[in-house]
RNA sequence: GCACCCUUAGCUCAAUUGGAUAGAGCGUUAGACUACGGAUCUAAAGGCUAGGGGUUCGACUCCCUUAGGGUGCACCA
């Protein structure tokens, strides 16, 4: 819609010989549809005073031979804004269109394949709420580049080859536990007590990095262990993340990048970028224009085992050799930054993945009512779980009709409730994990958005409808249009972003407007065949874009509520 | 110490990247169906966008500065 009364209106100044100006949404719903901002800066390269090059601009739009086709008023206003109205006829042709064509979202002019890496959960470790966010903010992520029509991977990248693999094998080996009776809960015991016993002692944490260090080199008996660790954490992770509905392509590792160490090295060799720093092999990679600290990228360490820097680097290198991908995109949090620009600095060095193609699209942290990282009483982060389980319980006990709805509908809320209070955050900000955002149901939230769907759903369903006629009639109605319209803009700025939120916003503005316009008109008792085959398209193809639209946030639609 | 990020209504968050009167939800107050679901809708109150400078016709947005908070600064990931 946009796109089509910028052209109109730049085709109409054309041929007047005047420059193109670009047209943005208006701010001001109650004065105009669409506005220009740029008059200011045309007239100050044409040197003229924004009023005479503004009153041209509206005149020569005005006196277009169809300007009734696409507009209803076009007008300039001090200080030196254009307000344009567009006609009834021109909105329901851009419906018309956007309801046959994927929403007006154009498909890309080149398809680039994406390989997005989120998730990255530690073996060994439980899932916590702090991997709640890359989680779902990288698989949103992934459905959004998808929708647009590119090509995406998407890799788990587990952290299955550092240190914690050694603490948790330590650990196993001093408990004498048998192999056959490691399980998730016992996982979930011994990591944190040899995470802490390392921190206060020294010869087990030498110890911890000796294991780390011969696992890494191929040790058998270390390697027997590690397998059915990776089996029994794997089953769990796999579980979560078929509760909240997020799939990946790839379940690669740092395990898996341990075979490209050699080649790398001997590439960085090659090109001569390994210093010998205190023991250890690092690439430097600061730069003079650099004002901040830039220590060089740490490949090998002194006591010859790797870290993550090394196996981050040489999972560019064996994605580059088998996908060659356009873009690689990471979504953790934001204190891996120096850690990705050290590492993608050295990707550009050795000529893999080009340093503007590879993007940290970082989220914040999760942080407790008072500001700081979260934790329960006892002192640790809250299983993902047991934050199921309690969204469940709470929504269950809203109502006494809950109680009687089916798992798989009860499943969808906790989703609903869950990510949507997630997703309609800014994904780069810090946010603050108040129990009470996971309760809600009213107002700006994921039921709110159910709910809308269902009524909706249920005056429609029983009429057909046909095409679109000319007619709008009456205000809720042209704002439902309108707003519909929106979809196209709101799912680039997410695309170009990668910005779940934008779309989240959307799909409740169009809620709003939707329920504005259920409740103002009425569709059964409507005699009126015309308007009532216009509404029911309309309504059809609003509750068509809020399902695909939660869908690329991984929200799914309840039986009832 | 050095660097980066953040600070918007009582609370939790937006503001499509420099546009007009900074928007929502929660909470508060006052209202609305003998018509399609009241998990809804309509209003009101609530802001010197942390403070101070600057650039610009125009600043929450860009620059400088002060204060508060967070994060990072090679052999954890």
């Amino acid at each position: 819609m946009q796109e089509l009364i910028e052209n109109i209106f730049n085709e109409i100044l054309e041929k007047n010989g005047i420059q193109k100006l670009r047209i943005s949404k208006s701010n001001r719903p109650d004065l105009c549809d669409f506005q220009c901002n740029e008059v200011f800066k045309l007239a100050k390269t044409l040197n003229m005073a924004p009023m005479d090059i503004g009153n041209k601009i509206v005149k020569v739009v005005n006196d277009y031979s169809d300007f009734y086709k696409y507009f209803k008023e076009v007008t300039f206003v001090m200080p030196g804004f254009i307000n344009i109205k567009v006609s009834d006829y021109i909105i329901n042709e851009c419906i018309r269109k956007m309801n046959v064509d994927h929403y007006g979202i154009a498909k890309p002019e080149h398809i680039n394949t994406y390989i997005l890496d989120y998730g990255g959960y530690n073996i060994a470790k439980p899932l916590h709420i702090g991997h709640l966010r890359p989680s779902i903010i990288g698989e949103a992520i992934k459905r959004i580049v998808m929708y647009k029509g590119h090509k995406v991977i998407a890799d788990v990248h587990l952290g299955d080859f550092g240190l914690q693999m050694g603490q948790v094998i330590y650990g196993i080996l001093k408990d004498n536990k048998d192999i056959e009776d490691i399980d998730i809960d016992y996982l979930n015991k011994i990591y944190p007590e040899i995470s802490g016993l390392c921190k206060e002692n020294e010869e087990v944490k030498k110890e911890c990095e000796k294991i780390t260090k011969e696992l890494q080199n191929g040790n058998e008996e270390y390697t027997n262990i590690w397998n059915k660790i990776y089996q029994v954490s794997l089953d769990d992770v796999k579980e979560l993340c078929n509760y909240l509905d997020i799939h990946f392509d790839l379940w690669q590792g740092e395990y898996d990048a341990n075979k490209y160490l050699d080649d790398v090295e001997a590439l960085l060799n090659d090109k001569n970028l390994l210093v010998k720093s205190e023991g250890a092999l690092v690439v430097p990679v600061k730069q003079d224009e650099d004002n901040k600290p830039m220590p060089p990228m740490m490949f090998k360490k002194s006591n010859g085992g790797y870290v993550y820097d090394s196996t981050d680097l040489a999972t560019i290198y064996e994605r580059k050799t088998k996908y060659n991908p356009d873009y690689i995109l990471y979504v953790t949090d934001f204190r891996q930054n120096l850690h990705f620009e050290q590492v993608f600095r050295v990707s550009e060095l050795l000529g893999l993945v080009p340093y503007n193609r590879l993007i940290h699209a970082y989220n914040g942290t999760i942080n407790g009512t008072d500001g700081k990282p979260f934790k329960t009483r006892k002192g640790d982060a809250p299983k993902l779980r047991e934050l199921f389980d309690m969204v469940k319980e709470t929504f269950v006990s809203l109502k006494e009709s809950n109680k009687d709805m089916s798992d798989v509908d009860l499943d969808k809320i906790t989703n609903a409730i869950i990510k949507f209070a997630d997703l309609s955050n800014s994904r780069d900000k810090d946010y603050i994990f108040d129990i009470e955002k996971f309760s809600g149901v009213v107002g700006k939230t994921g039921p709110y958005i159910l709910y809308t769907y269902l009524r909706i759903n249920k005056v429609i369903k029983d009429n057909m409808y046909k095409e679109l006629g000319d007619t709008i009639y009456n205000d809720t109605d042209r704002n439902l249009r309108m707003k519909i319209l929106e979809l196209q803009s709101s799912f680039e700025a997410s695309l170009k972003e990668y910005k779940p939120h934008y779309i989240a916003e959307y799909i409740y503005n169009l809620c709003v407007e939707a329920n504005n316009f259920y409740e103002n008109n009425h569709i059964n008792g409507c005699d009126d065949q015309a308007k009532l085959n216009d509404w029911v398209y309309i309504l059809d193809l609003t509750n068509r874009i809020i399902k695909d639209m939660l869908s690329l946030l991984m929200i799914e639609i309840p039986s009832k509520m």
